[in-house]
DNA sequence: CCGTAACTGAACCGTCCGGTCTATCTTGCT
DNA sequence: AGCAAGATAGACCGGACGGTTCAGTTACGG
């Protein structure tokens, strides 16, 4: 007997959170179907209730289990010593590729839809994406403020205002299917431009 | 014989328009039952029916119809004489309220939700909405460029950049449930911010 | 005031879905 | 080998939904 099969109630609990996690991002939480869900698994639909109680449970589950590995994903590697212009750049490649990529979008699209179902939802999707992205973001700008590379008062402003930057016109093309791909050099204007403007601002 | 009667069907069409905006903009399309939208509207089933032919060309009427609606609202009045910093303010402010407020709001998680489903639908707000907003935008920019208030190459860029700062903060909080009510000094702070930062990029 | 067209309410149909159940098969431990 | 726990397929149930139909009522123009 395995520590897996004390923890969770059988083999195939992976399975099912796989194939539900598949059938969810691309169907939303009404859209998908019991049925569906357990053929993606492989698996049937009794052993699915045997370790869900129920569809929105199993939703959550899934829901969570993304947002924690969003959270893992977000940690990106800042060196505090770096000078404010190459971390930031790091900083908004990283968030601009995830917001871009079909797994970011979906799970945005997601929450958005149905953070009105699942209040709890939008808050930890939250808590796991934006907010530990902003808590990094002030970290750095905090050692940077020390050594006088950023002048201001406000550095969780500055860092939701910079975040926002990031956001600014390819994504709402995304969001609402204007385009759907998007090229280095698209990306880098973006985050060139963020840089740049928000160094006009905070900068010595 | 009006001239309503002989374009729309008859007496009832706003009655059913209105009550499918209303269940449209709480439910979302899956979420809104047919019944439900007759009883809302006051109004039979089969009235319902027989003006639209089934539940996706209502909604798309709906859509069709706020959208409509909001490319109204967005021609904010702007003085192409004003400075800046004044003109900037009105269109955050302007901007901040729609976004902010419940209709907007919903009608973004509406988009965002169903642009799947509808992908016309995404389109359609978008150049109802924000393009119409950018489209000012760049019109007053260009009229300050040439007067030297503001010295950019890219003004569309520019304009971008401004409409994403407005989303700094307050607009992710009400996205994921975090906060649902603004104070004025809130909204302020972001209007302000986005003032600041823009001119400090793009002011003379 | 009458006839026509719109409207009503409710019953109805077929479909799909979430969830349960049962009878049978597989797996892994001893 | 044998047994218990888990997994399987699929039938099944109740209910909701989109959409249709129809007999009867209302409202309005001539």
């Amino acid at each position: 007997m395995t520590a897996d099969t004390l923890v969770r109630k059988g083999r195939k609990y992976d399975q099912v959170l796989d194939g539900a996690r598949d059938v969810f991002l691309r169907d939303g939480f009404e859209g998908a179907s019991v049925d569906e869900i357990a053929r993606a698994a492989g698996v049937s639909k009794a052993t699915l209730y045997s370790y869900f109680p129920d569809k929105s449970l199993l939703f959550l589950e899934v829901a969570r289990a993304q947002c924690q590995h969003q959270s893992d994903v977000a940690h990106a590697e800042i060196d505090p010593a770096d000078p404010p212009r190459i971390v930031l750049g790091q900083i908004a490649r990283t968030l601009l590729s995830f917001m871009l990529s079909p797994m970011g979008q979906r799970i945005f699209r997601m929450c958005v839809a149905e953070s009105d179902r699942f209040p709890q939802l939008g808050r930890e999707f939250y808590r796991s994406g934006p907010l530990v992205l902003k808590v990094a973001l002030v970290g750095y700008l905090t050692a940077a403020h020390e050594r006088g590379e950023v002048v201001c008062e406000d550095l969780d402003f500055a860092a939701e205002q910079f975040a926002a930057l990031c956001k600014a016109d390819l994504w709402h093309r995304l969001l609402f299917g204007i385009q759907s791909e998007f090229s280095q050099p698209e990306i880098d204007r973006i985050a060139d431009g963020a840089v740049e403007t928000f160094m006009a601002r905070y900068g010595p």
